[in-house]
DNA sequence: CGCATGATTGAACCAGCTCAACCTTAGTGG
DNA sequence: CCACTAAGGTTGAGCTGGTTCAATCATGCG
């Protein structure tokens, strides 16, 4: 198996609080990260210290291996929750993908993946309302948690605060949680501090134009993958 | 050379026009394109007809390899110039790049860093207002045009129409356009039909909160790459 | 010359922001 | 077990950057 490969390298095993970095701005990667419990985010700040969050890891993610190989780290990795992280060194993984081919092209598609959930950002915060993103966020992260078996799409964890929320969707957290009530009021879905309940998935996805295709890392194309 | 044993690969020249599409949504890929001369874009449309632009290329341009890897493309690319594009088919590539891991390893950075621009894209959508936005995506195409010596940074083609800029940028033609009359009477730059001259660069660059470092391929990590 | 696409401008509007107050909740220390 | 506190949630009022709609102007092209 190829997951068992990579836990089969050298490895730290590491207990964080939540808010704690793993990787900062501007740092040179040495390691990279498997997160095994816990959430995480990764962001970028602005001169006038605003932050974009661009992107949300829950437990299994191999947070930032593509990013370890760049020279220079280009956005902070923080975590939202007390978390359980392997920590492993970027040299052996390397190693590991020459002598493996497969083990290169699981975290090479793990890697299109993301790319794919980034596309889905773009068009989230460029054209949708406040609750068309709101709804598109709760759709992924809920599908993402019930494909490696946490929670289901109809209630799952994601504790993100209305502020971390509004950093990640391009609005305010006062915005956002006008729009989280009313779409309480609409019996969309609801969410706590630390969790989503979805009350009508189909309408929850039509209202964030949600189709999770994207999502699918099965999908193998033309190329041997 | 690695670009040579790409080019050596079996491939056919096509000519197209502006508008053309190089993949459609939804489409199976079995071939990707290296764009010879002209600009491309990558957008994804949305139920209610609008547009989302969610990347840009120049000529040498490997446009669409990574998602020609999946099963289906996730969104559609299309010409904003005419063109000469090489299509490469893709099982002989992915072959290539088993026998060569350097190429493998450019082609793989060369994905990383249009995983940075993603980045800097939700950044610049979710949390900047027009102005920098604009100034952000002229700096973003002056550098990459200078890196592969087409035009300086003072002085490039951008054959974006105001309604194709808006949909990159997530805004509407009539404000892009009113912005755009703005930075001209500031003397920050001025947008032509297809080009731009960048007036102040230091200044563009401060208003668009740009750091060129993202675009840096030469840029490389521990892992040997 | 005539047409189509894109640029420009004005006016009214509104989704989302800002500022500021107040309320709730979950810890924490005693 | 309770008082205290800090972080986060809720709400109101006023404002504004950006949108919408619609008209007019420029331009390149067959």
């Amino acid at each position: 198996m190829d997951a068992a490969s990579v836990l089969a390298l050298p490895s730290t095993r590491h207990v964080f609080t939540a808010g704690d970095y793993l990787v900062r701005y501007g740092e040179i990667p040495t390691s990279c990260h498997l997160l095994l419990t816990g959430f995480a985010q990764r962001n970028k700040l602005l001169p006038d210290g605003s932050r974009q969050i661009i992107g949300l890891h829950i437990a299994g993610d191999l947070v930032d291996f593509q990013y370890s190989l760049l020279g220079r780290a280009t956005h902070n990795v923080q975590l939202l929750t007390p978390a359980k992280v392997l920590e492993i060194p970027v040299g052996p993984l390397v190693h590991l993908m020459r002598s493996r081919p497969a083990v290169a092209e699981a975290i090479w598609r793990n890697g299109l993946t993301e790319a794919c959930v980034f596309e889905e950002w773009i068009v989230n915060i460029g054209r949708r309302d406040a609750r068309s993103r709101i709804a598109h966020l709760f759709c992924e992260i809920g599908i993402r948690q019930e494909q490696v078996g946490l929670g289901s799409r109809s209630h799952f964890d994601l504790p993100l605060s209305q502020e971390q929320l509004g950093d990640a969707l391009g609005l305010t957290a006062v915005h956002v949680n006008r729009v989280l009530r009313r779409m309480e009021a609409e019996k969309l879905a609801w969410k706590s501090r630390r969790s989503v309940k979805v009350f009508d998935w189909d309408r929850l996805a039509a209202v964030g134009d949600f189709s999770g295709d994207y999502l699918d890392q099965r999908r193998a194309g033309q190329g041997g993958l």
